[in-house]
DNA sequence: CAACATGTTGCGTAATAAGCAACACTTTTC
DNA sequence: GAAAAGTGTTGCTTATTACGCAACATGTTG
């Protein structure tokens, strides 16, 4: 069905153009004339999965998206779940807790829980990260075979700050070593000055992972250890990976 | 192009389904074939927006629809601004504070603050309300000529308690009186033993509405009156209104 | 185990989506 | 201020593709 593959490519190309997007624009991505561009926006905004702004003409998300995404997290088990229990790990370690899921080559942040420390890094949910560069992408890349994370990451590793692994061979060494360590690390390879790390989890029932992570400023720990916070996020991957049953975490 | 439109349809469906769509389910909604309903909710599935649960076969809300709902509400400035108000609001009231928009005969509930009362009335995001029984509808509502109104409630209102209107003139009626008030009322007309109030918002530079609606228990005010709590949402809308440059509220 | 649903493929035909212009309209540019 | 370029939308024709019909694989139920 290539009209309906074209049309998520476009919704793509919404989501990657800031929220908005113009008949012209959509052309000229998908390869079509504007003729058919303008037909298959107007097609999608027939339901309300997206609206034209009537003065600009600009198409963005509409409510049908909201409705969706509502049902995704009401079916989504495992962020319900995760909720609260995030809310207590951010109380204990003072930082931010982050859950997020993996797509394709990027994570997806689903979830924040704010901690007490007056400086938070932070993000929105809906937000995506480099996977090669977040502390919960190597933790969920990590699930993954070796020869499966080298398909996915066939173009060159974008380096996003100076501390960014840019060698394939690198990142699964790194994965690797997350595998053996039981959490993912990334020391300021996503932002400058700013360590986090991460466990990933996985729903027996919907075949689906998640990752949990906490990042805080390194300043925080200046001439101390962060070991609290990994001992922190260790003690809720136990309870809380027996309590959905992941087996790697049940024992 | 219509295999779009049937597609936005089947996501329709799976909004109204509870966020668990079957193929043969979408066949027989849309009046294809089960080979044709499996080809289109694959087709969904390729660039995320759905996708199918591995274990049951069935589709639901996938990733993609997260992120555009997410960049729904970066763009919808009026929804960004009135976050803070409304917990002030609610903090002030005591109350639920709901924001919702309409979506043809529904609102959809975009945001909620919740007040300090032990007992609440809240819904989750993304949730529907009927339009012609809920205050935020009617205050919506209020704001399109009575026309509109007719062609939209060609049929019949659904009677979701013994209090709500059933007939298209008494809508008519109470939207009037709503008009003249400067804020509708819902009287039990959408759960029993719950009274809503509601005013409605216009982006002048969006073209979009929204209403805010306050609504409690009528224990609450047994024996007293609620006008400390629309007094409270006047004032709102007043700071609100100006502030966003709607007219109506302008002064 | 049979009878029944369910979801997923080939395949030929009928529906339809794409491109080409032409149009109305706004925004640049000289 | 006119010319030029860009925008989004609408008929029209042809080439594309999506549809229904099977058949098949895989659970589910009696």
């Amino acid at each position: 069905m290539k009209s309906i593959e074209k049309a998520v490519s476009a919704l793509q190309l919404l989501v990657n153009s800031g929220g908005e997007l113009r008949v012209g624009e959509t052309s000229r991505h998908l390869k079509v004339t504007r003729s058919s561009a303008s037909r298959l926006l107007a097609s999608l905004a027939s339901g309300g999965l997206i609206e034209q702004d009537p003065a600009t003409q600009r198409y963005r998300a509409g409510i049908l998206a909201v409705q969706l995404a509502a049902s995704f997290h009401r079916n989504f088990d495992l962020v319900e779940q995760a909720q609260k229990e995030m809310e207590e790990l951010a109380r204990q370690t003072e930082h931010t807790v982050w859950l997020g899921v993996l797509s394709g080559t990027e994570v997806v942040v689903l979830k924040t829980a704010r901690g007490s420390q007056p400086i938070q890094f932070t993000v929105e949910p809906g937000h995506r990260l480099p996977a090669h560069a977040a502390a919960m992408g190597k933790a969920l890349l990590a699930v993954k075979p070796d020869a499966e994370i080298r398909s996915l990451f066939a173009a060159a590793l974008d380096p996003v700050t100076k501390q960014t692994l840019v060698s394939i061979d690198d990142l699964l060494r790194e994965v690797a070593m997350s595998r053996l360590r039981g959490y993912a690390i990334s020391n300021q390879e996503l932002f400058d000055g700013v360590k986090a790390i991460s466990v990933a989890f996985e729903d027996p029932h919907k075949g689906m992972n998640i990752a949990i992570s906490v990042s805080y400023p390194l300043f925080a720990f200046e001439g101390g250890s962060d070991q609290p916070v990994v001992d922190a996020l260790l003690l809720f991957a136990h309870h809380f990976g027996s309590r959905i049953g992941d087996k790697r975490w049940t024992k």
